[in-house]
DNA sequence: TATATTTACTGAACGGTGTTCGGTAATTGA
DNA sequence: TCAATTACCGAACACCGTTCAGTAAATATA
């Protein structure tokens, strides 16, 4: 088993080309293109013949879609991380913007795929869950960076792992709204550039004290 | 026409159990499961006549959208503006999310829809379409009433407008990750309570200020 | 090399979808 | 009462995801 006989790395091959023409389908004429018949179509295979490959539809998807969060970590690493942890902080999330805007169909795709994902463990803490995703770890580690500089205060309940979160639906909001409600509208970066570097004033030193008269539940 | 005659009403009354048994298959048993057939069988009435009454699917599905809209506003109106205006955009936020948890299938459809709207008048900037959409005018008069108690400075290229986004941008990515992501994970009110009150302190006195070292573009 | 066995692939079909259209029944206005 | 409009439906079309029996090809066995 340490070499791969001919038969599977045909196979691997001809999965791969399933996983490819699907991502482009769906970059070039939407998610709403994509069919099984359509995929068949361009690799030159029978419609029942993609189902040697893949269980069904969803299990072809699933597969782009992790293709997809794996070309996210990449774009989201872009800047250095040994720059000015603030600046870092804040490009990062304006690369998650730009990814999301780059590829809208796809992006879209991914985060109405990740709930349907298959849970290993169901009892696993979000947290532990979280902390096995490659992007989410790109903004943690820069959110980690940002405290260590001393830029950023943590609390006892509202640790790294809660300022990466608050950072992840920061920019996740951004792009959503841009990509749903405002798909017609020009992007602005400068003007993102300031929420983002809003959002991070507001974790400056004090973090965890609560406004007045909160109401609980 | 003063006043409508029976055979209007009777249309209108045939449109609106269209709708209703739409948004009630959406809730009880998810958007993938709702058809045509499915509604006709619900009003008793044959797939063929719906389309007397709705030019297709998505005509449908938009007005359960704009229905959708109206109880978010009603939702985003419970917490009442008179009180102090820190708390009242946090609550405001709060109840964002909640309706989304409440809704899931039927929040997620609403955004999947917007961008799919037909656009009256494209040229018309983003800033003039939100403000006629009474749902982000609730978030935006709570802003509003930030300002002017003083609790936060605007700045001539970042005004009440741009604040009143990314307060919404800051919500919806909260309600968007905790739907598709997190969607098994309990949700903990007092932590995004916590996020709310580090996103607003972030706005408070020094908004545009940037970090050194910006990139543009 | 010849044969048995596993694998790869396909055509046709099933039940479902949104949608259209010709025809019929019901309602309306004159 | 009668013509004209409206409401409604059955049947069909073209698509979808998926299954399955059956055939062709590749592999393993002898």
């Amino acid at each position: 088993m340490e070499i791969a006989k001919p038969r599977t790395r045909r196979n691997a091959r001809i999965r791969q080309a399933i996983i490819k023409s699907a991502v482009e389908i769906i970059h070039h004429e939407g998610v709403a293109a994509l069919s099984i018949r359509r995929i068949a179509d361009a690799i030159d295979y029978s419609p029942a013949s993609i189902y040697e490959y893949y269980a069904n539809k969803d299990a072809i998807l699933e597969e782009a879609c992790d293709e997809g969060f794996t070309k996210l970590t990449v774009a989201l690493r872009e800047y250095p991380t040994e720059s000015d942890p603030r600046v870092a902080v804040r490009e990062c999330g304006v690369q998650y913007v730009r990814f999301a805007l780059a590829n809208p169909d796809y992006f879209l795709l991914m985060f109405s795929m990740a709930g349907n994902q298959r849970i290993d463990n169901p009892t696993e803490s979000l947290e532990s869950q979280l902390l096995r995703s490659p992007a989410f770890m790109v903004i943690h580690s820069h959110i980690h960076a940002l405290v260590d500089a001393g830029y950023c205060d943590v609390k006892p309940n509202y640790g790294i792992f809660q300022i990466a979160l608050s950072a992840w639906q920061m920019v996740h909001g951004i792009a959503m709204l841009a990509l749903t409600t405002q798909r017609n509208a020009p992007v602005d970066y400068t003007l993102i550039r300031m929420t983002l570097d809003a959002w991070q004033r507001g974790f400056a030193h004090t973090v965890a004290e609560r406004h007045p008269n909160e109401s609980n539940c």
